[in-house]
Order: C-alpha cells, then structure tokens, then sequence
DNA sequence: TGTACATCAGTGAACGCGCGTTCACTGATGTAC
DNA sequence: TGTACATCAGTGAACGCGCGTTCACTGATGTAC
C-alpha cells in the first residue's frame, strides 16, 4: 500500500505535520464556535465566526461540510468543557461538599454574566431543539453526561439519585435561563440564590 | 375641538368602526406571531409571519413600528394566554389539588410537543435573553405574574410562598427545555415525569 | 340625499444588506526521483 | 542534494436567496357640505 498506485496514496498518513495543523486549525474553530453561539446564538454567520477565529470565512468549507455540522460540534465541545469544569470543581471541593461547590458556581452571577463560557442547555436550549436529529441526539448524550456527574455526587443512601440528578439539573438550568431575562439585577440575583437555597436545603448539602 | 380646524382632526375618534377593525386585525397579528415565535423561533421573517396570519408582508409597518415590537408584543400575549390557562386548570380543579394540576399539564407531552401554545420562557428564554431591554422587561413582567399565581396556590403555611413558587416554576422550565432536545421519547418523557414527581412528593400535592 | 374629496389598511415591487455556500486563485509545504 | 511537481489550507470575490424595511399604488370606507 505505502508503495502502492497513486490513486491511493490519499488514504495514507503522508504530510503527518499539515494534517495535524489541519486539525488543530478545525479544533480551535469549534473552541471559538463554542463561545460565539453561546454568546450571539446559533444564527450568527460563518463569516463572523471565522473571523473570531481570525481566519476568513472562504476557509471555512476546507474544515466542515456545512454550517449544521458546525453547530453540532461546537455545542458538544461547550458542554463537554462546562462538564469537565464542574467535575473538576468537584474533585478540588471533594472534602467540603462536591455538590454544593457545583451548585453554587452553576447557579452563580459569574455564569450568568459569561455565556461564553457557560451552559449551553441553558443558553441555547430553545433553538438546539429545532436542530437537526443528530445535533440533537449528540447533546442529549452530554445532558447524560451531566446527570451522571451529579448523580455520582449525592449520597448513596438516596433511592434514586438518577432522577434526583435529573431534578438538580434541570432546576438549575431553569433558572439560568429565566435570570438572563430580566433586566432588574436583584430579581436576577434572587431566581439563581433561591434555587441554590433550595437545592442545598432540600439535599443538605 | 369636535369642529375644530382640519390639523386637529386626526386626534379625533373619527372613522370609530374602521380604527376597531384595525386593531382587531393588529390583535390577530399579534396572536399568530405568538404561536409562530414559538414553534419557529423568533428570527422567522417578517412575511412569513404575515403570510400565516392571511396578509402580505407590506401591511406590516401599518400596524408595527419594527419587528422587534412585534417580538415584544407576541411574547407578552404568550406569556399572558399560557398563564390564563394555567389559572383557569387551577380553578377548575380548585378541589382536587390546583397546583397538581398545574403542574401536570406545565409537564406534559401535549406541552412539549405543541409549541405554538407553549410556554414561551422554555421555548424562546434563551432568545429573549439577548432582546432589547423592553422585551426583556415585559417579559419579566410576565415571570412575576407566574410566580404570583403558583404562589397563591402553595399553602399559606408555607414560610415563603414566593421563594417556593420560584423554585417550581424554575424546575418546570428547564424540565420543559430540557426534554425538547433528546430525540429520544423515553428519555425525553423520563424528564418530564421525574421533574413532575419530585414536585409533587415534595409539597404533597 | 348626492356628490366630491380624504383617509388609510392592505398590496406587491423594490431597496440594501447579510446569509450560507462556491470557486479560482495563492503560496507554503511535502513528495518524487 | 536539487529541482520539478503535487497538495491543500487559506483568501477574497461572487452566487442566489431571504431578510427587515420602504414606497407608490389600490380600493373600500368615511367625511364634508
């Protein structure tokens, strides 16, 4: 093969340096998708989002097949990475209360305030919904993800800590999403300091 | 002022049928993006918009001064009809647990799978977010009527019946959010169900 | 009451603009021998 | 090693299309006298 035809040299890992650049090149454009749609949501162009990157928006279609495939990926990789920072934020809190360190830095004005960085179930929710099947199917595989992770952190005794899991979080994204639309910062303030009383009362965390 | 010169005519209630007739078409506008912002999100165009109501795209500035009243205004008339029904659910079943009820019909599949008479925070929160200060601020007008109505139906004893409304009201939502994702009806129906039990269990409803 | 005129909701063509996508081209890098 | 050639990430102009908005026009209705 390695000396084969020229028809099939195309298969075979020649030019390893550029197809790793290639590859580094597509990864921080999803990484730079990832903010931006959290930021601006998912209609923003492919123009501005290569820009962001600092590239032009011709190179695009080297990288992605359309801009759906885009859009599947950089929600992934935003949830991926909140999810590794919430685990992350466990394992440092794992003595004073794992799951109250993630409740309170999810259910935080910093969160609200940074949608780059934030939940993209919360911020982008209502339109991954109308996405196409595979996007959808990918995301929900994160939201699995994130149960897992919080279910992980609540005590054993608890019957069900799936479901209880499951409670958490949707609790919590329900109020990221219903803080970001007033414009009042107490009554802001107030819909995230509610649910994590709540949730740290109802669970003594 | 009734005889006056021609300039002060237009401040006048002249042509009384043809200026009802307006506003019931404006109304009807209104009405239509509700529903239409909801299943389609809120960047669905102008004519299309029209065009669903029976018009043609033209007429749009003789009732609207841009698009973005428009959103404001369809988004107040959701929030306003789904908070009605769900008072009138609780005073239909004032005998047989309202708040049960409520919550069985915020958690339902109907509710998922019907967006045009959906619960606009789940539905376009995330959109709403990145509205205009007046849209958000009327939105959140709507929030707080929401909170008052679930509130009225906790039991006085409750210590804060506001904070407690809060936090139902914030798990519905992202109950609802969430579950529209998956393509997975099971996992999607788990989400609704799990969310509606706890609350349930959790205040005795 | 009848006639001439004014109003204005609704129509459909047109506006400039930004969208997702395509394409001919460039130039840096890797391959062939 | 040196030279001729192939690859392909990235550029920027261009594509057709749909967007929010404007505008000259229409025709039904109301007003003036």
């Amino acid at each position: 093969m390695l000396s084969g035809p020229k028809s099939y040299l195309r298969e075979n890992p020649y030019m390893k340096k550029s197809r790793e650049e290639t590859a580094e090149t597509r990864q921080m454009i999803v990484k730079t998708a990832a903010a931006e749609f959290r930021k601006n949501g998912l209609q923003m162009g492919v123009a501005d989002l290569m820009s962001a990157a600092g590239l032009t928006h011709g190179g695009f279609y080297r990288h992605f097949q359309s801009k759906d495939e885009l859009v599947a990926e950089a929600c992934v990789e935003a949830l991926n990475t909140l999810i590794d920072s919430l685990a992350l934020t466990a394992s440092k809190n794992a003595d004073s209360g794992p799951l109250k360190a993630v409740v309170l830095k999810y259910l935080s004005t910093g969160h609200r305030d940074h949608p780059a960085n934030g939940c993209a179930f919360a911020f982008l929710g209502g339109e991954i919904a109308r996405c196409e099947k595979k996007t959808r199917e990918a995301v929900a595989e994160c939201y699995q993800r994130l149960i897992d992770l919080v279910a992980g952190l609540l005590p054993a005794e608890l019957g069900d800590r799936g479901r209880e899991a499951q409670f958490i979080v949707t609790s919590m994204l329900g109020a990221i999403v219903m803080c970001r639309i007033p414009t009042d910062r107490a009554l802001s303030a107030r819909i995230l300091n509610d649910t994590a009383e709540q949730i740290i009362t109802r669970y003594s965390l």
